[in-house]
DNA sequence: GACATTTGACCAGC
DNA sequence: GCTGGTCAAATGTC
Protein backbone atom coordinates (compact mmCIF):
# COMPACT_ATOMS: atom_id res chain seq x y z
CA UNK A 1 0.00 0.00 0.00
CA UNK A 2 1.71 3.18 -1.21
CA UNK A 3 2.14 5.46 1.98
CA UNK A 4 1.39 9.29 1.17
CA UNK A 5 4.84 10.96 2.34
CA UNK A 6 5.15 14.75 3.14
CA UNK A 7 8.63 14.20 2.44
CA UNK A 8 8.61 13.37 -0.86
CA UNK A 9 6.12 15.38 -2.69
CA UNK A 10 7.51 14.60 -5.89
CA UNK A 11 6.70 10.98 -5.96
CA UNK A 12 3.99 9.34 -6.77
CA UNK A 13 2.84 12.99 -7.49
CA UNK A 14 -0.29 12.07 -9.36
CA UNK A 15 -1.21 9.49 -6.77
CA UNK A 16 -1.05 11.33 -4.29
CA UNK A 17 -2.86 13.98 -5.60
CA UNK A 18 -5.82 11.80 -6.12
CA UNK A 19 -5.72 10.46 -2.84
CA UNK A 20 -5.25 13.38 -1.01
CA UNK A 21 -7.81 14.59 -3.10
CA UNK A 22 -9.99 11.95 -1.73
CA UNK A 23 -8.83 12.22 1.83
CA UNK A 24 -9.55 16.50 2.07
CA UNK A 25 -12.85 15.87 0.88
CA UNK A 26 -13.85 13.60 3.47
CA UNK A 27 -11.87 15.59 5.98
CA UNK A 28 -13.89 18.55 4.94
CA UNK A 29 -16.83 16.84 5.38
CA UNK A 30 -15.75 15.75 8.99
CA UNK A 31 -14.80 19.60 9.62
CA UNK A 32 -18.16 20.64 8.30
CA UNK A 33 -19.74 17.69 10.64
CA UNK A 34 -18.04 19.31 13.28
CA UNK A 35 -19.06 22.96 12.67
CA UNK A 36 -22.74 22.26 12.10
CA UNK A 37 -22.62 20.45 15.37
CA UNK A 38 -20.60 23.31 17.46
CA UNK A 39 -23.73 25.92 15.71
CA UNK A 40 -26.50 23.21 16.59
CA UNK A 41 -27.35 25.80 19.50
CA UNK A 42 -27.89 28.60 17.86
CA UNK A 43 -29.08 27.69 13.86
CA UNK A 44 -31.12 24.35 15.30
CA UNK A 45 -34.26 26.17 15.14
CA UNK A 46 -33.76 27.30 11.29
CA UNK A 47 -34.39 24.74 9.19
CA UNK A 48 -33.06 26.34 5.90
CA UNK A 49 -30.12 26.95 7.70
CA UNK A 50 -29.88 23.20 8.55
CA UNK A 51 -30.95 22.14 5.50
CA UNK A 52 -28.25 23.96 3.98
CA UNK A 53 -25.68 23.18 6.24
CA UNK A 54 -26.13 19.08 6.01
CA UNK A 55 -26.72 19.36 2.11
CA UNK A 56 -23.05 20.49 2.06
CA UNK A 57 -22.04 18.16 4.54
CA UNK A 58 -23.45 15.27 1.71
CA UNK A 59 -22.33 17.06 -1.24
CA UNK A 60 -18.89 16.96 0.35
CA UNK A 61 -18.77 13.18 0.99
CA UNK A 62 -20.75 12.55 -2.56
CA UNK A 63 -18.05 14.15 -4.11
CA UNK A 64 -15.33 12.15 -2.23
CA UNK A 65 -17.61 8.97 -3.11
CA UNK A 66 -17.38 9.59 -6.85
CA UNK A 67 -13.43 10.18 -6.81
CA UNK A 68 -13.52 6.78 -4.87
CA UNK A 69 -15.97 5.03 -7.51
CA UNK A 70 -13.85 6.49 -10.38
CA UNK A 71 -10.62 5.61 -8.96
CA UNK A 72 -12.16 2.10 -8.03
CA UNK A 73 -13.49 2.00 -11.61
CA UNK A 74 -10.02 2.46 -13.07
CA UNK A 75 -8.24 -0.05 -11.42
CA UNK A 76 -8.69 -3.75 -10.95
CA UNK A 77 -11.41 -4.54 -9.23
CA UNK A 78 -11.64 -5.01 -5.80
CA UNK A 79 -12.55 -8.33 -4.23
CA UNK A 80 -15.87 -8.96 -3.46
CA UNK A 81 -16.94 -7.87 0.10
CA UNK A 82 -19.65 -9.06 2.44
CA UNK A 83 -20.10 -5.66 4.07
CA UNK A 84 -18.58 -2.84 6.54
CA UNK A 85 -18.77 -5.41 9.19
CA UNK A 86 -16.33 -7.79 7.25
CA UNK A 87 -13.75 -5.50 6.69
CA UNK A 88 -10.46 -5.70 7.84
CA UNK A 89 -8.99 -3.41 10.88
CA UNK A 90 -8.47 -0.32 8.67
CA UNK A 91 -6.53 2.53 9.93
CA UNK A 92 -5.14 5.64 8.35
CA UNK A 93 -1.64 5.49 7.20
CA UNK A 94 0.43 7.64 10.63
CA UNK A 95 1.38 10.56 8.08
CA UNK A 96 -2.41 11.16 7.34
CA UNK A 97 -3.21 11.03 10.58
CA UNK A 98 -0.60 13.79 11.61
CA UNK A 99 -2.83 15.93 8.67
CA UNK A 100 -5.71 16.07 10.45
CA UNK A 101 -6.43 19.21 12.17
CA UNK A 102 -5.55 18.38 16.07
CA UNK A 103 -9.05 19.60 16.93
CA UNK A 104 -10.65 17.31 14.40
CA UNK A 105 -9.10 14.43 15.63
CA UNK A 106 -10.37 15.51 19.05
CA UNK A 107 -13.92 15.92 17.61
CA UNK A 108 -13.80 13.02 16.21
CA UNK A 109 -12.88 10.88 19.55
CA UNK A 110 -15.34 13.03 21.86
CA UNK A 111 -18.58 14.36 19.48
CA UNK A 112 -19.28 11.53 17.02
CA UNK A 113 -20.20 9.15 19.10
CA UNK A 114 -22.83 11.42 20.63
CA UNK A 115 -23.85 12.60 17.50
CA UNK A 116 -24.51 9.05 16.30
CA UNK A 117 -26.27 8.40 19.46
CA UNK A 118 -28.04 11.52 19.42
CA UNK A 119 -29.02 10.66 15.49
CA UNK A 120 -30.20 6.88 16.69
CA UNK A 121 -32.25 8.52 19.26
CA UNK A 122 -33.84 10.92 16.51
CA UNK A 123 -34.66 7.76 14.04
CA UNK A 124 -36.18 5.96 17.22
CA UNK A 125 -38.88 8.84 17.47
CA UNK A 126 -39.45 8.16 14.03
CA UNK A 127 -39.66 4.88 14.32
CA UNK A 128 -42.12 4.98 17.21
CA UNK A 129 -44.38 7.04 14.71
CA UNK A 130 -44.46 4.54 11.89
CA UNK A 131 -45.65 1.79 11.16
CA UNK A 132 -42.55 -0.63 11.62
CA UNK A 133 -42.99 -0.85 15.67
CA UNK A 134 -42.80 -3.90 17.58
CA UNK A 135 -46.01 -5.06 19.29
CA UNK A 136 -46.14 -5.44 22.79
CA UNK A 137 -47.75 -8.74 24.11
CA UNK A 138 -49.98 -7.01 25.95
CA UNK A 139 -51.72 -4.91 22.64
CA UNK A 140 -52.71 -9.51 21.89
CA UNK A 141 -52.49 -8.75 17.77
CA UNK A 142 -52.86 -12.42 17.14
CA UNK A 143 -51.51 -11.03 13.18
CA UNK A 144 -49.26 -9.31 13.86
CA UNK A 145 -46.19 -9.63 11.80
CA UNK A 146 -43.69 -7.46 10.50
CA UNK A 147 -40.88 -8.00 8.29
CA UNK A 148 -37.49 -5.75 8.57
CA UNK A 149 -34.08 -6.69 7.48
CA UNK A 150 -31.70 -8.39 9.04
CA UNK A 151 -27.78 -6.70 9.24
CA UNK A 152 -26.80 -9.24 6.87
CA UNK A 153 -29.45 -8.80 4.28
CA UNK A 154 -31.89 -11.51 6.02
CA UNK A 155 -35.14 -10.67 7.02
CA UNK A 156 -36.31 -10.10 10.59
CA UNK A 157 -39.34 -11.02 12.18
CA UNK A 158 -41.27 -8.89 14.44
CA UNK A 159 -44.02 -10.51 15.78
CA UNK A 160 -46.63 -10.55 18.87
CA UNK A 161 -46.28 -13.13 21.53
CA UNK A 162 -49.61 -14.50 20.60
CA UNK A 163 -48.47 -14.97 16.57
CA UNK A 164 -45.35 -16.58 17.80
CA UNK A 165 -47.36 -18.87 19.93
CA UNK A 166 -50.14 -19.87 17.23
CA UNK A 167 -47.69 -21.04 14.88
CA UNK A 168 -44.92 -22.21 16.66
CA UNK A 169 -45.19 -22.82 20.81
CA UNK A 170 -47.80 -24.05 22.85
CA UNK A 171 -50.15 -22.71 24.15
CA UNK A 172 -48.58 -20.35 27.26
CA UNK A 173 -49.47 -21.59 30.55
CA UNK A 174 -48.07 -18.87 32.86
CA UNK A 175 -45.48 -16.79 34.19
CA UNK A 176 -45.20 -14.99 31.25
CA UNK A 177 -44.72 -11.14 31.42
CA UNK A 178 -47.50 -8.40 29.88
CA UNK A 179 -44.75 -6.47 28.46
CA UNK A 180 -42.62 -9.24 27.06
CA UNK A 181 -41.94 -8.14 23.29
CA UNK A 182 -40.84 -11.30 20.66
CA UNK A 183 -38.41 -10.36 18.09
CA UNK A 184 -37.41 -12.84 15.07
CA UNK A 185 -33.61 -12.71 14.72
CA UNK A 186 -31.79 -14.03 11.62
CA UNK A 187 -28.83 -16.62 12.71
CA UNK A 188 -25.57 -14.97 11.46
CA UNK A 189 -23.88 -15.94 8.05
CA UNK A 190 -20.99 -16.47 9.57
CA UNK A 191 -19.33 -16.41 12.74
CA UNK A 192 -21.27 -18.47 15.56
CA UNK A 193 -24.58 -19.27 14.33
CA UNK A 194 -25.74 -20.97 17.41
CA UNK A 195 -25.99 -17.42 19.13
CA UNK A 196 -28.19 -14.87 18.00
CA UNK A 197 -27.05 -11.22 16.83
CA UNK A 198 -25.67 -8.80 19.41
CA UNK A 199 -28.31 -6.39 20.04
CA UNK A 200 -26.14 -3.71 21.95
CA UNK A 201 -26.88 -4.81 25.66
CA UNK A 202 -24.64 -7.09 27.22
CA UNK A 203 -26.04 -10.14 28.54
CA UNK A 204 -25.54 -12.45 31.07
CA UNK A 205 -26.60 -15.75 30.64
CA UNK A 206 -28.13 -17.45 33.68
CA UNK A 207 -29.92 -20.50 32.62
CA UNK A 208 -30.98 -22.87 29.74
CA UNK A 209 -33.71 -25.35 29.33
CA UNK A 210 -34.57 -27.93 27.23
CA UNK A 211 -38.21 -26.93 26.19
CA UNK A 212 -41.18 -29.72 26.21
CA UNK A 213 -41.89 -30.38 22.26
CA UNK A 214 -38.77 -28.36 21.18
CA UNK A 215 -36.05 -29.51 19.51
CA UNK A 216 -33.80 -26.64 20.52
CA UNK A 217 -32.84 -25.57 24.51
CA UNK A 218 -34.28 -22.24 25.37
CA UNK A 219 -30.99 -19.91 26.66
CA UNK A 220 -32.31 -17.48 29.58
CA UNK A 221 -30.22 -13.95 29.82
CA UNK A 222 -30.55 -11.34 32.10
CA UNK A 223 -29.02 -7.70 31.87
CA UNK A 224 -25.23 -8.18 33.05
CA UNK A 225 -25.76 -4.73 35.33
CA UNK A 226 -28.60 -6.43 36.54
CA UNK A 227 -26.78 -6.29 39.89
CA UNK A 228 -25.11 -2.96 39.30
CA UNK A 229 -28.61 -1.38 38.99
CA UNK A 230 -31.46 -3.11 39.84
CA UNK A 231 -31.77 -3.64 35.65
CA UNK A 232 -34.84 -6.04 35.29
CA UNK A 233 -34.03 -6.57 31.49
CA UNK A 234 -34.07 -10.33 30.59
CA UNK A 235 -34.54 -11.91 27.75
CA UNK A 236 -35.01 -15.81 26.30
CA UNK A 237 -33.47 -17.01 22.98
CA UNK A 238 -34.58 -19.88 21.48
CA UNK A 239 -33.69 -21.37 17.89
CA UNK A 240 -37.56 -22.38 15.87
CA UNK A 241 -38.35 -25.68 15.18
CA UNK A 242 -39.23 -25.47 11.80
CA UNK A 243 -36.66 -22.72 10.84
CA UNK A 244 -33.21 -23.48 12.81
CA UNK A 245 -31.38 -20.25 11.21
CA UNK A 246 -33.86 -18.19 13.07
CA UNK A 247 -33.78 -17.24 16.55
CA UNK A 248 -36.76 -15.90 18.93
CA UNK A 249 -35.73 -13.64 21.09
CA UNK A 250 -37.91 -12.72 23.60
CA UNK A 251 -37.50 -9.51 25.97
CA UNK A 252 -38.86 -9.27 29.24
CA UNK A 253 -38.19 -5.54 31.42
CA UNK A 254 -37.26 -2.45 29.93
CA UNK A 255 -33.40 -1.64 30.91
CA UNK A 256 -32.52 0.92 33.56
CA UNK A 257 -28.97 0.56 33.25
CA UNK A 258 -28.75 2.92 30.35
CA UNK A 259 -30.32 5.52 32.88
CA UNK A 260 -27.59 5.79 35.38
CA UNK A 261 -24.32 8.12 33.95
CA UNK A 262 -22.43 5.58 34.70
CA UNK A 263 -23.69 2.72 32.86
CA UNK A 264 -23.15 1.97 29.11
CA UNK A 265 -25.75 5.06 27.38
CA UNK A 266 -26.85 2.74 24.30
CA UNK A 267 -30.45 2.00 24.55
CA UNK A 268 -31.44 -0.45 22.31
CA UNK A 269 -35.17 -1.89 22.73
CA UNK A 270 -36.18 -4.33 20.73
CA UNK A 271 -37.66 -1.80 18.26
CA UNK A 272 -34.32 -0.28 18.05
CA UNK A 273 -32.93 -3.45 17.03
CA UNK A 274 -35.84 -3.72 14.13
CA UNK A 275 -35.13 -0.30 13.06
CA UNK A 276 -30.83 -0.73 12.48
CA UNK A 277 -31.62 -4.08 10.58
CA UNK A 278 -33.61 -2.69 8.47
CA UNK A 279 -31.55 0.60 7.87
CA UNK A 280 -28.29 -1.29 7.46
CA UNK A 281 -30.16 -3.68 5.19
CA UNK A 282 -31.59 -0.82 2.80
CA UNK A 283 -30.02 -0.80 -0.72
CA UNK A 284 -29.15 2.52 -1.14
CA UNK A 285 -28.62 3.88 -5.12
CA UNK A 286 -28.59 7.58 -3.95
CA UNK A 287 -26.94 9.15 -0.62
CA UNK A 288 -29.00 10.87 1.41
CA UNK A 289 -29.54 12.11 4.69
CA UNK A 290 -30.44 9.16 6.39
CA UNK A 291 -28.63 7.43 4.27
CA UNK A 292 -25.47 5.50 5.99
CA UNK A 293 -22.35 6.79 3.82
CA UNK A 294 -20.40 4.19 4.81
CA UNK A 295 -22.49 1.77 3.69
CA UNK A 296 -23.44 3.34 0.76
CA UNK A 297 -19.22 3.84 -0.07
CA UNK A 298 -18.53 0.01 1.15
CA UNK A 299 -21.51 -0.90 -1.67
CA UNK A 300 -20.02 0.85 -4.32
CA UNK A 301 -16.50 0.67 -3.86
CA UNK A 302 -17.07 -3.01 -2.97
CA UNK A 303 -17.50 -3.89 -6.85
CA UNK A 304 -18.78 -6.81 -7.50
CA UNK A 305 -19.68 -7.62 -3.72
CA UNK A 306 -22.44 -9.74 -2.78
CA UNK A 307 -24.89 -6.47 -1.84
CA UNK A 308 -25.27 -7.88 1.47
CA UNK A 309 -24.90 -5.36 4.42
CA UNK A 310 -24.34 -5.97 8.21
CA UNK A 311 -24.36 -4.75 11.41
CA UNK A 312 -21.63 -2.65 12.38
CA UNK A 313 -20.11 -2.99 15.24
CA UNK A 314 -21.26 -6.89 14.60
CA UNK A 315 -21.32 -9.76 17.14
CA UNK A 316 -18.92 -9.62 20.23
CA UNK A 317 -19.60 -12.81 22.58
CA UNK A 318 -18.82 -13.04 25.62
CA UNK A 319 -15.09 -14.27 24.67
CA UNK A 320 -14.26 -11.17 23.43
CA UNK A 321 -14.33 -12.08 19.93
CA UNK A 322 -15.07 -9.59 17.37
CA UNK A 323 -17.30 -9.79 14.66
CA UNK A 324 -19.26 -12.77 13.43
CA UNK A 325 -17.84 -13.05 10.12
CA UNK A 326 -14.15 -13.46 8.91
CA UNK A 327 -11.64 -11.93 11.15
CA UNK A 328 -9.38 -10.99 8.15
CA UNK A 329 -10.36 -10.54 4.78
CA UNK A 330 -7.30 -10.23 2.64
CA UNK A 331 -7.44 -7.40 -0.32
CA UNK A 332 -5.26 -7.85 -2.43
CA UNK A 333 -5.78 -4.86 -4.73
CA UNK A 334 -2.68 -2.25 -3.00
CA UNK A 335 -4.78 0.39 -4.32
CA UNK A 336 -7.93 -1.04 -3.21
CA UNK A 337 -6.91 -0.51 0.40
CA UNK A 338 -6.69 2.99 0.71
CA UNK A 339 -10.03 2.71 -1.27
CA UNK A 340 -11.60 0.64 1.35
CA UNK A 341 -9.58 2.64 4.37
CA UNK A 342 -11.41 5.71 3.31
CA UNK A 343 -14.71 3.59 2.99
CA UNK A 344 -14.18 2.45 6.36
CA UNK A 345 -13.44 5.74 8.16
CA UNK A 346 -17.08 6.73 6.62
CA UNK A 347 -18.36 3.43 7.89
CA UNK A 348 -16.85 3.76 11.01
CA UNK A 349 -18.14 7.71 11.15
CA UNK A 350 -21.98 6.69 9.83
CA UNK A 351 -22.94 3.46 10.06
CA UNK A 352 -21.41 2.37 13.59
CA UNK A 353 -24.14 1.40 15.33
CA UNK A 354 -23.84 0.02 18.86
CA UNK A 355 -20.01 0.24 18.73
CA UNK A 356 -19.31 3.21 18.52
CA UNK A 357 -16.42 3.16 20.62
CA UNK A 358 -14.77 0.48 18.48
CA UNK A 359 -15.52 2.88 15.66
CA UNK A 360 -13.22 5.57 16.90
CA UNK A 361 -10.38 3.23 17.22
CA UNK A 362 -11.07 2.29 13.72
CA UNK A 363 -10.16 5.71 12.70
CA UNK A 364 -8.08 6.49 15.83
CA UNK A 365 -6.10 3.68 17.64
CA UNK A 366 -5.09 3.95 20.51
CA UNK A 367 -1.45 2.82 19.39
CA UNK A 368 -0.31 3.49 16.34
CA UNK A 369 1.64 0.12 15.96
CA UNK A 370 2.38 0.94 12.08
CA UNK A 371 3.54 -2.57 11.77
CA UNK A 372 -0.01 -3.12 11.99
CA UNK A 373 -0.13 -1.15 8.71
CA UNK A 374 1.96 -2.94 6.78
CA UNK A 375 0.43 -4.17 3.43
CA UNK A 376 0.61 -7.78 2.90
CA UNK A 377 3.18 -7.60 0.81
CA UNK A 378 5.65 -6.62 2.97
CA UNK A 379 4.67 -8.44 5.99
CA UNK A 380 6.98 -11.35 7.13
C1' DG B 1 -9.53 -12.38 41.04
C1' DA B 2 -13.31 -11.02 38.29
C1' DC B 3 -16.59 -12.31 35.35
C1' DA B 4 -18.73 -15.49 32.24
C1' DT B 5 -21.02 -20.02 31.13
C1' DT B 6 -22.75 -24.58 32.35
C1' DT B 7 -25.84 -27.47 34.57
C1' DG B 8 -28.39 -29.85 38.16
C1' DA B 9 -31.58 -28.57 41.66
C1' DC B 10 -35.27 -26.03 43.27
C1' DC B 11 -39.51 -23.17 43.04
C1' DA B 12 -43.96 -22.01 41.54
C1' DG B 13 -47.86 -21.69 38.10
C1' DC B 14 -51.04 -24.49 35.89
C1' DG C 1 -47.25 -33.86 38.80
C1' DC C 2 -45.58 -31.53 34.79
C1' DT C 3 -43.23 -27.84 33.04
C1' DG C 4 -41.01 -23.32 32.57
C1' DG C 5 -38.20 -20.08 34.98
C1' DT C 6 -34.56 -19.17 38.24
C1' DC C 7 -30.83 -20.14 41.50
C1' DA C 8 -26.31 -21.19 42.66
C1' DA C 9 -22.23 -24.09 42.78
C1' DA C 10 -18.81 -25.72 39.70
C1' DT C 11 -16.06 -24.67 36.08
C1' DG C 12 -13.81 -21.99 32.39
C1' DT C 13 -11.58 -17.89 30.49
C1' DC C 14 -8.97 -13.81 30.56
Amino acid sequence: MFIFNKNQPNKHKHTVTMEDSVYSLILKGCKLSQDLQSNLPTIGNQPNLLLIACDDIIRTFATARERINGQVGAQAQLPSLPGPLFYPPMMFPEQQLQNIDPSLQEWLRSSVTQAMEDVIQTQLLADQRSSFTIRDHAEGSSSTRLRGSGGDGQAMDVVSDSAVRSTTSPPLRHRRSENARTVMVPAPRFGNVEIPPEDGYTWRKYGQKEILNSKYPRSYYRCTHQKLYQCPAKKQVQRLDNDPSTFEVRYNGEHTCHMSSTAPSIPVSASEITQEMSRQAITMQQPSPTTSLGTWLSMEVGAGGSGRSSMVGGYSGGSGNAGAGPSTIRCDSKDGDQYLQVANMADAMFNSGSSSSNSMEFIFPASMDQEKWQPEDKKD
